[in-house]
DNA sequence: TATTGTTATACTCTATAACTATA
DNA sequence: TATAGTTATAGAGTATAACAATA
């Protein structure tokens, strides 16, 4: 189930037309474009970065959605695991979420029966996250799913080139 | 106007906490965590691509404000700028919209002076979309602006580590 | 019959303000 | 006074179905 209209094959026999990259052509007159030439936006780390990211997001909502799991559903799942104990308020510092968004997620979770909520040791304002047995049991398989799925969207890449992908990535938003 | 709530720096001290990575640590009673690990996050193209685009944008919408631009009419004034007459039906194969979706943006622009729409010289269907002398010289300008933003985002990259970033992203969605 | 552009609409995601209980 | 968690709600983003005009 596609999410977005697919761009079709390009006609690389027109890659030729793509010569003046210059903003202003003070053209005026209607135009007939034929390959659309997209090398400015290309530059950009950000139009990358996001491009990149929904296109893995687009096939991790298939495959994760055996586990009723979707992209933040997972991160928190696996961060939980990862993390026995770890607040709301942490995992919002940590995966830059809101708070407001996390309740709802929090307590579908809980109810599903994959986390348990336990009273902090110190603090009584904060409760600390459990995953359940269940939880934990569903989280290799996901994370098994995750993981194959990412290798296959990555295959274009060798294991060299996708470890320097992530560290880079990482230096720019960590 | 930070829209998340920021990440405290960690103290790099428990760092040594984090030693069993293990998914299934089998312990129930309660604990709490100090730090809190997101190695395996860390190993997730998506995650990893998402995180970097988030923080990218979050710059790009305070800095392309002063234009009246968000990521998305951006993308499009700037494919709209640098290939005339391209249709609406070509930015949505080329950026990934869905075709709704892109209907109130392409008015928003028209309605502003930003780009005219002119009929197209062969189909009748479609409207070839032209990017007006005021559209051109406010993407000269958020075009400067965003190029600048980028490089800021990405300081910490060497040249040659940013044109591979980009190549690799690259690999990944075309 | 297929495609371009459009309308209407529903659903999800994200954000802000304000409240409570505790530190 | 500050923080953790919550509630309510608004706004933005994204999705599908269906339609008219043209190919």
């Amino acid at each position: 189930m596609p999410r977005q209209t697919k761009p079709k094959p390009l006609a690389s026999k027109a890659a030729a037309q793509r010569a003046d990259q210059s903003l202003s052509t003070h053209d005026t007159g209607p135009r007939v474009v034929d390959e659309v030439d997209t090398r400015y936006l290309q530059t950009l780390m950000g139009y990358n970065a996001r491009r990149a990211a929904l296109s893995i997001i687009e096939v991790f909502l298939e495959r994760l959605a055996p586990y009723g799991l979707k992209p933040v559903d997972f991160s928190v799942m696996s961060t939980i695991c990862h993390n026995p104990g770890v607040t709301s308020r942490q995992l919002c510092n940590t995966l830059n979420l809101l708070p407001p968004n996390l309740v709802g997620l929090i307590q579908s979770l809980e109810s599903r029966g994959l986390i348990e909520r336990k009273p902090h040791p110190h603090d009584g304002r904060a409760v600390g996250l459990h995953a359940t047995p269940k939880g934990q049991a569903l989280m290799v398989q996901a994370e098994q799913t995750a993981t194959e799925l990412e290798l296959e969207k990555t295959a274009k890449l060798t294991p060299a080139q996708r470890k320097t992908l992530l560290a880079l990535l990482q230096k720019i938003y960590l």
